[in-house]
DNA sequence: ATTATATTAAGAATAGTTACTATTATCGAT
DNA sequence: ATCGATAATAGTAACTATTCTTAATATAAT
C-alpha cells in the first residue's frame, strides 16, 4: 500500500532486473508479464517467471515503471511514466496510447461529491481496432 | 465477444438466477460474486459458487447488470444499469458510485487520435474514504 | 577477502474464475 | 397432463495469473 510513511528499503541492483526494465523500455506495446518473460529469456535463458513478477512489483514500486490492469485480468505494463489514457481493442487485445488527450476529469469535485481524497484516476477505452473494424466488415 | 452476428441463446427461467438478480438489487455495496454467494445461499443453502459465476456472467451479457472491475482483480457487480462512475478506497476496498456526474470523455476526439471504433470507455477515481482517512490521521 | 544481506531459480501454493459431468428443471408442442 | 428437447443445476476438477517458499547464489559493505 505504501502510503510513504515506512522505511525504503535500499535495493540492490541486479542483471536481472536490469533486464526487465531494458525489455520494457524497448517497446511500446504495453506487454503482459508473460511477453516480457518471452522475451527476457532470449537473453537470459534461464531467467525465472517470478523474477519477472517480482521485479515488475518492485520497478512500479519504485516508479520507474507503470502497471496498467484492463478489464480483462492479466497486467500490462508501460515504461512510459507520463500520466496518458489507452485503448484497447476488443476482439484483438492490442493496447494502444491516447496521445495528447487533456485529462479532463476534476477529481476536485469527486472529493467534494464523494468525501474521498481522490489520488489518482483511471481512464480507458474499449472499442475496435483499424484492422479489426475492417476484418469484421468484410465478413458482413 | 457478442457482436450481435450471432443468434442468441434462448435462456430459460431458473430460481437460482432470479435469487442472484435480486440479491444485486437489493444492495447499493457493488458485491463481488463471493459476497452473493454468501447471501444468496441464506435463501438457498445448496446453490453452488459456479452457479453464481455462470449467472452473474449470463446476466452481464443480457445487460440486466454491469460487470465492475477495478485494478485488484476481483469483479463486482452493480444492479445500477445508469452508466455512472465509481470510486474506490485504497486502505478498504470500499466502492462507492460517483454520483450526477457528467461524463466529460470525448470518444469522438479518441475516435478521431486512434482509428479505434471506440464502444465504451470506463473512468475510476482512486483514493481513501472519510473513515480511512480520519483513521490514518490519528495514527500519525 | 569476509561477512551480511538481497536476490535468484524452481516449483509449490493461492485466489479467482471457468469447464466438465451427471442429474434435474423449464418450456413449447402435442 | 405428458413428452422431447435443451438449458440449468450442484459438485468438483481444472485452469490462469500471480505470489510465496526455500535453498543456493550474487552483491555491497566492511
Amino acid at each position: 500500500m505504501n502510503l510513504n510513511h515506512q522505511v525504503e528499503k535500499k535495493l540492490k541492483t541486479s542483471r536481472q532486473r536490469n533486464l526487465i526494465l531494458c525489455v520494457i523500455r524497448s517497446t511500446h506495446c504495453h506487454p503482459t508479464a508473460d511477453w516480457i518473460f518471452e522475451r527476457a529469456r532470449k537473453d537470459m535463458p534461464n531467467i525465472s517467471l517470478g523474477t519477472i513478477y517480482r521485479n515488475l512489483n518492485l520497478l512500479r514500486d519504485e516508479g520507474k515503471i507503470q502497471e496498467l490492469r484492463f478489464g480483462n485480468s492479466v497486467s500490462r505494463y508501460d515504461g512510459d511514466l507520463r500520466s496518458h489514457y489507452h485503448v484497447r481493442c476488443m476482439e484483438c487485445g492490442e493496447v494502444v496510447d491516447v496521445p495528447h488527450i487533456v485529462p479532463l476529469v476534476s477529481s476536485q469535485q469527486v472529493e467534494e461529491l464523494t468525501g474521498y481524497r481522490i489520488h489518482k484516476h483511471r481512464l480507458e477505452f474499449t472499442g475496435l481496432c483499424p484492422d479489426c473494424l475492417k476484418r469484421l466488415d468484410n465478413i458482413e
